[in-house]
RNA sequence: CGGGAAGUAGCACAAUUUGGUAGUGCACUACAUUUGGGAUGUAGGGGUCGCAGGUUCAAAUCCUGUCUUCCCGACCA
């Protein structure tokens, strides 16, 4: 393409409404546009990136022998009723009415739909397995939208659904996307990591995600030093060990206004470690006290899970007055509200707790001085904690999620019907999986990863164009016309070239081919003369000199080898 | 939804405290000089100061309300 008479622009400084470096330099680059909190125009610079991940996802899908499909973004309320999920998303979704006050929602998510279109074709076990996917836009009602592309309110994303009729076919399709998303950001040339997840609202036994490693990631991974476990940091196991400590004799002490864990550990100088937290938490509406571990944080997930409750709460004083618990002065002995402990709590001895008395805890309190209602893994994983694979040591990195695969099971298909009669005659449900991919999540996480401060460096495979091409003199007559020339020569043997023809000093032009992240630029400069080009790597500092002659064949074997 | 910040030319900002003709840089137009890393000079064009009320002789500036955006948190497949 070139550059003259084109949309192109850049933008030369920062952007206001933009902290984070792949928002900004999206938006100076031209390639997006905000229109709203979370809601982007694509411009051709940044919709031709998008083109080239998605062609790439699209080439995967097909090698992964999915079939694309195009489902509405425009729905009738009802599909998501069925599986109670308008419930379930709650006010994620967007709501809206037509004319005769019929309520449709814009999709956020697809399963529903994908099911329905999985009934017209299944009827036997013969007509399974089979994987069918769309490239389409989501909407999310986001609380809070942020950090540019990355979480945003309307986006694309590839949405693929497997239809088996076992477990063991469950898993090939899944391992075969597995195989696909590898690929994908292999070749996205982007550092990520697969971690173990929660299943969360789409229901289903396992779910991983892949992780972009960058720091403005929303999410954080727990990693080990010495295996390849790798978790989020929402289901991460926390192993205790014993110490198997002598107990001492249960003491009541004084402590004074001292209420936190930090104030009375240092006043009783006993490490935090060896304190007991008390969370007051309010569940449906009863008052359950949580103990764990003084310097660790109460995993409201895990909790959840434990307690199968839907919601997890502060409790309110009147709750809290209904018991004998004393905030800041709590502990599990003698507390008469329903008392669930982290299960690293039966591995602590002689440490320190509230006596549910104004100004005094206990110390050497032990796991058998109390009693409690329910144990289990009710806390966060810290950095140092025991892997619970290998046993070495956890360590944490903030990640961006940009795929995910998820084994639903039969959830959707029993609650719509999706049934075939196996080979004995029997009618069983439609075992699926989903497997999603944010486009613009991937363009971010890339920029996020790969940038310095003259701009974008994207790798070969996404690059909007693969080469740039410009002459430094547009006054100069034989250095227009060898850029001309090459402007072609490289056109016809197919590569992506963005030709800076525009009547702008070189300066102006370098800085914007830096800014855009083309990978290769060719500079048609004095050493022409020579029958040379110049010709620089945008990840390099220094640059090539090259005859004329053999700058495609430089570009091809770039290309190749990128 | 809680806490904080901000809305003035296409972009980034100043002027607001102390009310009195709306300014700077970049970008844009014309001309001249420049031409290997965002040129220089001269002359120009471009603004309902987010919106709506109010106070005042007079409001970008003070008051009230409202909308929008960003940041931290809550939340989030």
């Amino acid at each position: 393409m070139k550059l003259k008479n084109s949309y192109f622009y850049t933008l030369r400084e920062d952007v206001k409404d933009e902290e984070s470096i792949s928002g900004n330099l999206l938006v100076r680059a031209g390639m997006i546009k905000k229109v709203g909190a979370g809601i982007y125009m694509y411009l051709p610079m940044g919709l031709k990136t998008m083109d080239k991940i998605r062609a790439i996802v699209k080439e995967e899908m097909a090698k992964a022998g999915a079939e694309e499909v195009l489902m509405p973004s425009l729905i009738p309320s009802e599909y998501y009723e069925t599986c109670g999920r308008i419930e379930a998303l709650g006010k994620s979704m967007f709501h809206l009415n037509d004319r005769f006050d019929k309520p449709f929602v814009l999709g956020p998510t697809h399963e529903e739909l994908f099911t329905i279109a999985a009934k017209s074709k299944v009827r036997s076990y013969k007509d399974l397995p089979f994987t069918i996917y769309q490239m389409a836009d989501k909407f999310r009602d986001e609380p809070r939208p942020r950090y540019g592309l990355v979480r945003v309110r309307e986006f694309i994303m590839k949405d693929a659904y497997s239809f088996d009729k076992d477990e063991e076919g469950l898993d090939a399709s899944y391992n075969k996307m597995k195989i696909a998303y590898n690929n994908i950001y292999d070749r996205l040339k982007i550092n990520y990591k697969i971690v173990k997840a929660d299943t969360g609202v789409m229901g289903g036994s396992l779910s991983e995600e892949y992780q972009a490693i960058t720091d403005i990631g929303e999410d954080t991974l727990v990693l080990c030093d010495s295996c390849d476990y790798a978790s989020n940091l929402e289901i991460a196991e926390v192993i205790a060990k014993d110490s198997n400590e002598e107990e001492k004799v249960l003491e009541l002490v004084e402590t004074l206004h001292k209420e936190s864990i930090e104030e009375v550990s240092k006043y009783l100088n006993i490490a935090p470690s060896k304190c007991l937290k008390a969370m007051l938490m309010n569940v449906d509406n009863e008052l359950v006290t949580f103990f764990i571990r003084g310097d660790r944080e109460l995993n409201i997930n895990k909790a959840c899970k434990l307690l199968k409750a839907k919601e997890i709460n502060f409790a309110n004083d009147e709750l809290i007055n209904a018991s004998n618990a004393v905030p800041g002065f709590t502990g599990p002995i003698n507390l008469n509200s329903k008392i669930v402990i982290d299960r690293e709590v039966l591995t602590m001895h002689n440490f320190c707790c509230g006596a549910n008395k104004l100004g005094y805890h206990y110390i050497n309190a032990n796991p058998k001085d109390f009693k409690y209602d329910l144990v289990g893994d009710i806390s966060n994983v810290l950095e140092g904690d025991i892997c619970p694979v290998c046993g070495g040591k956890l360590y944490f990195k903030k990640g961006i999620e940009i795929g995910n695969l998820f084994k639903l099971g039969t959830k959707y298909s029993e609650k719509l019907g999706l049934t075939y009669l196996d080979e004995f005659n029997q009618s069983k449900p439609v075992i699926m999986g989903c497997y999603g991919l944010g486009i613009g999540r991937i363009l971010a996480s890339i920029i996020e990863q790969n940038h310095d401060d003259n701009g974008i460096i994207f790798p070969v495979s996404v690059a909007p164009y693969q080469v740039c091409l410009l002459a430094v003199d547009p006054k100069n007559e034989e250095q227009v016309s060898i850029a001309n020339k090459l402007y072609e020569d490289l056109i016809s043997k197919g590569f992506d070239v963005l030709y800076d023809d525009r009547d702008e000093r070189p300066g102006v032009k370098f800085k914007d081919m830096d800014l855009i992240g083309i990978p290769l630029r060719i500079t048609v400069g004095k050493k022409i003369t020579d029958n040379k080009v110049e010709v620089k790597e945008r990840n390099k500092d220094n640059f090539v000199e090259i005859n004329i002659d053999d700058v495609v064949n430089y570009v091809n074997q770039y290309i190749n080898k990128s």
